[in-house]
DNA sequence: GGTCTGATGACAGTCACTGACATCGATGAT
DNA sequence: ATCATCGATGTCAGTGACTGTCATCAGACC
C-alpha cells in the first residue's frame, strides 16, 4: 500500500467529469474537484495544466494511434487513403465506449471554453497528421489539406456515430462521412 | 469634444496589438493595455469579453461578408462553388492590408491561447457557412463538410498569401489552395 | 435649469493558476 | 536496522483575469 490512494490522476478526471455534468463547468471550482478526489487544488494542477485539460486526457494517445496507422499504411496508398486507414484505427478505440463518449461530449458542447479546447485537440491532430503525410513524401500544401480534410471527416463521422442507432459501428459512420466529402469536392 | 476621447474601443485594440507585439501576450497585463489607451481595466472589459478577444474585433464582420456572398451566389451554383464565391469576397477585404495581417498573425502564432481563440473564430465561420448552405437547400452532412472544406481552403490559402511575394493577390492563393484540395480528395 | 442617459471610474471580491517550501512513505544502499 | 534520498502530496502566499455594484459626469433633450 502506498501512502496515498492509487491513480490520483484518474480520480481527478472522474471527479471532474461528474461535477461538470452535475453542476456545469463554470459552476465547478477546481477545489471541489480536488476535494471529491481526496486531494488538494495544488495537486490537481500538478496533474493537469488547467481546468479544461482534465477532460482531454486520452487525446494524445488517440493522436498517436491515428498517426501511427497513417505512417504504417502501405507506401502505395494515396494520402487520403492513408488517412482513412488512420480513421479506421481510431474507430476501434471508440467502439463499445459510446455511452462514455456521449456523456463527455454533452459536457463539452455545453461550454464555450471546453469547445474551444476541443478545437485545439483536433487542430493538433491535424498538424500531426500533416507531419506524418510529409514523412510519406506528400508535398505541401497537399499534406495540410489532406490532413484538414481527414479531421473534417472525423468530426462529422463522430457526430453521426453519436446520434446513430446503437448497432451502428463507428467505422461505418466514418465511411459515410468520407464519401460525402468526396462527393461535395468532386470536380465537375 | 466629448468628455472622453473618441474611439475608446479602437484605442484599446491598437494598444493591445502593440503591447502584445512588444512584450508578448502573457507578459502584457490588461491594466497596461488600458493605461496606454488612457482608460481603466474595467473599461477594457466593457468593450472586450476577455484579453484574447481584443485581437479578433473584425472577425464577425468578416464572417458576415463571407456568409452574405454565399447566400447571394446564383442558385444554380454547386455548394463548393458558392463557398468559393464567398472566399473571393473576403479576399477583397484583405488585399492592401497584408502588413497589418502579418503583424497580427505573428502575435497570434506566438501564443497558444491566441491560436486557440483563432480556431474558435474559424469554427464559428464554418458553422455560419454550413447554415448558409443549408438555407440554399444543401442537406446534411454535405453542408457541414462543404463548409469545413471551405475553411480548410481559407486557412491554407491565407498562409500561402502571407508568405507569398508581394505582388501576389490573395484570391490567387485561394484558387491554388482550392485546386489542391480537389486534387487530394479526387476519387480514383 | 432640470432630468435622463450612456460611458467611464473606483473598489471590492472570486477563482484559476504559480512558486516556494515542508512533509512523509517507500526504496535502496550501507 | 539505519539512513539518505526521492517522488507525490500538502500548505501558503501570491498574481492577474474577470465580475458586480455603485458613483460620477458630460451631453442631449425638455
Amino acid at each position: 500500500m502506498g501512502r496515498w490512494e492509487p491513480n490520483a490522476r484518474g480520480r481527478l478526471a472522474q471527479a471532474a467529469l461528474e461535477l461538470y455534468g452535475e453542476l456545469g463547468y463554470e459552476q465547478t471550482t477546481v477545489a471541489e474537484i480536488a476535494k471529491r478526489a481526496g486531494l488538494t487544488e495544488r495537486t490537481f494542477f500538478r496533474h493537469y495544466a488547467d481546468k479544461r485539460e482534465v477532460l482531454f486526457d486520452g487525446s494524445s494517445a488517440l493522436q498517436e494511434l491515428f498517426v501511427t496507422a497513417v505512417a504504417e499504411a502501405p507506401e502505395s496508398m494515396a494520402p487520403i487513403d492513408a488517412v482513412t486507414a488512420g480513421l479506421e484505427a481510431i474507430c476501434a478505440a471508440f467502439d463499445g465506449r459510446r455511452e462514455h463518449a456521449r456523456r463527455r461530449q454533452a459536457v463539452i458542447v455545453a461550454n464555450a471554453e471546453l469547445r474551444e479546447r476541443e478545437l485545439v485537440k483536433l487542430a493538433s491532430m491535424s498538424t500531426a497528421l500533416a507531419d506524418a503525410l510529409r514523412r510519406r513524401g506528400v508535398a505541401e500544401p497537399a499534406a495540410t489539406l489532406t490532413a484538414e480534410a481527414g479531421i473534417a471527416v472525423f468530426k462529422v463521422g463522430f457526430e453521426l456515430w453519436l446520434t446513430a442507432p446503437e448497432e451502428r459501428e463507428m467505422s461505418q459512420s466514418m465511411r459515410e462521412s468520407l464519401a460525402e466529402l468526396k462527393a461535395v469536392t468532386a470536380r465537375d
